[in-house]
DNA sequence: ATAAAATATGTAATCGATTGCATCGAGACT
DNA sequence: AGTCTCGATGCAATCGATTACATATTTTAT
């Protein structure tokens, strides 16, 4: 059983020094034609494969990145990761991931994924980091090497590539108004989050433009997820004074809000219009497939990778004015329609 | 901007030499209480933090693991991620995740990552791997550091952890029976997969054990997918003689199916029960509530890095016999009932 | 033809932590 | 007192790749 061959075994089989095979490979046009075939074929031969760890010790760069989310059971990010990744294995990176709440847990710091040398770069999807932990990495000499996505953190510092959330808002509010709906409610983000705030402010703002009616108790608190949908369902029915369509601010609390309103007889969109936003897979496949705003999580992964690879390589460019802003789409499916 | 500190900073702070910190640290027991605390002082003055690169290179453990998946944006692995990574994390361990497709794409070997010191052992969470493929793996000198969870390959001999398929599929076709059913259909997971095989093998031999009817138009083919529902839907409304019922191989399917047949005029449990596999978060929200095969998903997570962690840290003990198969459980929700 | 410049390669230090071996001092035993 | 043990610590080699610098060789310019 070989153990795996290293620089010298290279180096002695082409007859080169090690410099010189290490050159080949990362710098293939300072060698002459010729040894670089000789070394080529040695590596072949012996079956040769880098040791990052030597390299990373060496370059102090780990040619890996750290993916940070708030929750790793959540499959709203998976797409996410799947852009992430494409973009960093053509690279040659890796891709670690955490979440933040085991990170926590486990007594460490997020920030000592970048002092130990495992990663070279962090991209955070969650914006509910407690401020001690943004001021800590704000301060850390790491700072450059850190990006959101999806979310991100008020008043802090850090590049970002984001969804037009307030774009999405407006364009919901205007679907349903288009459709004749004046009464409209909105199933809110969890409460501090920048992306209910950013969504909630523009559904408000939206109403306000086109004159409608508003009232505080259309505005159901909730936490993007399915139970919190329910919830909102329950406080609609109790209405007296009932809003006609329900603009959700993710599809899951649309798909909690439908389902909890058919087992009280409720039929969507008949007795009421719902949709969502991000548009995920399932939304689709529905009952009644899921009107929606859609997020291109793909390339948000994609887009977040490459920004911050570009900080990695120029950590002195003058990147703070960084911050993407991918577009949204409306997908009009069967769960809005004109009010009866 | 400090630069991160080293043994030696902490080792010349506490007046010491770097072996012996290295000892406070990693073997606490073999040092002295006087010095133990004038180190520990010293590494909190320094703010030290181990680096991971000098580490692995002397000792070659990377203290990482990397997770497989044939594809990272199916949200029905973040569960298991988030077991994996929950024991990983607790053992100072990270995880590093790829898909396999594109390490593939990426023109690398899966077996680089356990090669290059970038992770010392690996959990594959995709049975479909190339023949070539899975032949290197075997014959490599890192196979005894590679577990499969979920899936597996038929034939092979790597340690796995999966859930109980066939009792799960046994479970389904009996709930269908005691409610009355005697024409049961089954939509199977994607050809030559071994957990549509197991589930579709264990329908066969259940219906014939229950002495049901059995008839080649009543298994659909499909792969798990949303999609794959739809079009089994389809089959199944051409057909002219109807099951009363139907044994989906994932939740996926069944939501599919479901929706097409919505989209058709049918209702479910009325027109026909549908349950599914897995019970994914989703399920219960569907509407109908989902019928389904439990799999504790966590669980999964969580016995895959122990048994990886437990053959990492004794590769040499016999462990050839290693299959952990977790229990699976009804649960019975509203798409399923008694046929009118 | 000769100096200068450009190209190719080798030598050896270095990244930071670990660990086998050597050393030293203190207590135990005869 | 002399020898032996044992615990605590230091010295220095080591893991494998990179790279500044030195050296040797070739090309170009004058």
């Amino acid at each position: 059983m070989a153990k795996t061959s290293t620089l010298q075994d290279v180096a002695r089989v082409a007859k080169v020094s090690t410099a010189t095979v290490s050159r080949t490979l990362s710098n293939p046009n300072v060698v002459s034609e010729s040894t670089r075939r000789r070394v080529s074929e040695a590596v072949k031969v012996t079956g040769y494969r880098i040791n990052r760890a030597a390299r990373t010790l060496r370059t102090q760069r780990a040619h890996s990145v750290l993916v940070l989310l708030p929750n790793l059971s959540n499959p709203f990010f998976s797409t996410i990761l799947e852009g992430i990744s494409r973009f960093l294995s053509k690279r040659g990176y890796s891709m670690l991931i955490a979440s933040t709440k085991q990170v926590h847990d486990s007594g460490e710091h997020l920030i000592d994924y970048l002092d130990d040398a495992r990663a070279d770069g962090m991209i955070i999807l969650d914006g509910g980091l407690e401020p001690t932990v943004v001021e800590m990495l704000e301060n850390a000499p790491q700072s450059k090497r850190i990006l959101f996505a999806c979310e991100w953190i008020d008043g802090a510092n850090f590049p970002s590539v984001r969804c037009q959330n307030r774009q999405g808002a407006r364009m919901a509010v205007n679907h349903l108004y288009e459709l004749g709906h004046r009464r409209i409610a909105h199933v809110t983000g969890p409460d501090g989050n920048v992306l209910m705030q950013s969504r909630k402010d523009a559904f408000v703002a939206e109403l306000a433009k086109l004159g409608l009616e508003q009232r505080p108790e259309w505005i159901f608190d909730g936490d993007f997820s399915l139970e919190a949908g329910c919830v909102a369902a329950k406080a609609w029915i109790a209405l007296a004074d009932r809003p006609t369509a329900v603009f959700c601010a993710s599809d899951e609390l649309a798909m909690g809000f439908i389902a909890e309103l058919s087992r009280h007889g409720y039929k969507v969109p008949e007795a009421v219009s719902v949709m969502g936003f991000d548009d995920i897979d399932l939304a689709e496949q529905f009952i009644p497939p899921l009107t929606s705003i859609r997020q291109d999580r793909l390339m948000i992964g994609e887009t977040s990778a490459e920004m911050l690879m570009a900080r990695i390589a120029a950590p002195d460019d003058d990147h703070s004015q960084d911050a993407a802003v991918l577009p949204v789409s409306l997908v009009v499916r069967e769960s809005t329609a004109s009010p009866r």
